[in-house]
DNA sequence: GTCTATAAACAGATAGAC
DNA sequence: GTCTATCTGTTTATAGAC
């Protein structure tokens, strides 16, 4: 997955813009884009405020830059095409795929900076309306799809039974979790535990499993 | 359920609390409570500034209040208790209380105060605990703890069979539900159809009750 | 690319007349 | 309970020296 490693190297000389980018997604994450001041962010920085206007054009375009590198995130994903995700299918079963695919996406909840952008996805959606795209369409949308395209070729291979649509079925078993995710967002804030929070996507992968594979 | 008119009664000559509390949950639904000025809440409602303070102690006050309106519509919302709930699962199979809790629920968000508080609610939550804490025990575990005791009591009379905790099964029930409300609220912030969401919520009542039910 | 200085608008809140 | 007037600090953003 691509990263702000990538986009922004840390190891240059020049790396203020990525400081300001990193402080500003540490406290846009925590108090929302309008609580946040300017001074704030470079105060965190260590620079003038009149100094970040050399590396963003105004506010918003920092939090606009935040947009795009979860965008970049997103399309780097890593995400297995058709062609990928057929061959992967062809020798895991239902069960192995999901707890796979959860494996993935611990992994990716373990991305500080991932997490702190999806905080602000969250505060930002309804004044927003880039914000609100971003979800329907990269999480939304394009995780049901990708499901949806999965139990497609599972039903085809006989692996899942066919009594429901492969949409329907990828709607119960992705919408209980993006709730839990939710859940996660707000538990890890105050710093709270979230063991309990894993075992219950265990315990969904194992009940949505004992009902619909053949 | 409680409502504004029993807390704020709008006959009244003394509404301007009322109106101003209104105002302020129309402003702070579309773009937060940090991006929403006193000055906009009293232009809106045709009063100064100054005023405000008469019926305010602070702007936080207001935000407050909408907090506790919100509680208190809660606390009244009507759910069955223990021995009600006993009484009505009596006569009542599984899919039946579901679509009939459904019925509540889509009158419940058919109530624009509401739906603009829990955009409030959603914006908040993480600068601000109060906010933070009514979702967790108002919105997650008042409703999990809830539909936990209706599914002890329909395993008890054999009517859901018993493979699975009722913890579960209140999860694997809900929780699709939860996602489903936050995608409503996105949506409907655009003016957007909703037929198709509540189309999914009918799918997985069937779904959920085909899989559960004795 | 960073700094100091400053502009111009806006923030939450108060005092006191009516 | 509402008004006018005002206070005090903060906001985003720019100009120009180094």
């Amino acid at each position: 997955m691509l990263g702000l490693d990538q986009l922004f190297p840390a190891k240059e000389s020049g790396n203020t813009k990525r400081r300001i980018l990193e402080a500003a997604i540490d406290l846009f994450s925590l108090n929302g884009y309008s609580a946040v001041s300017v001074r704030e962010i470079t105060k965190q920085v260590g620079i003038k405020e009149s100094a970040m206007y050399n590396h963003f054009k105004t506010k918003d375009d920092i939090l606009d830059s935040i947009y795009r590198l979860f965008t970049s995130m997103s399309e780097g994903n890593g995400l297995p095409d058709e062609a990928q995700l057929k061959a992967i299918l062809e020798h895991t079963d239902l069960e192995t795929f999901l707890k796979q695919g959860f494996e993935i996406y611990k992994r990716t909840i373990e991305n500080p900076l991932l997490v702190k952008i999806w905080r602000i996805l969250n505060i930002e959606q309804y004044r927003d309306p880039r914000a609100r795209d971003i979800i329907l369409t990269y999480i939304y949308k394009g995780t049901i799809d990708f499901l949806e395209a999965a139990f497609a070729l599972l039903q085809e291979q006989r692996k899942m039974n066919d009594e429901y649509s492969p949409k329907v079925l990828a709607i119960e078993y992705q919408y209980p979790i993006f709730s839990m995710m939710t859940e996660y967002l707000l538990l890890t804030f105050d710093g709270k535990e979230t063991d309990e929070l894993e075992d219950r996507v265990r315990s969904h992968i194992q009940y949505f499993t004992k009902y619909v594979k053949n």
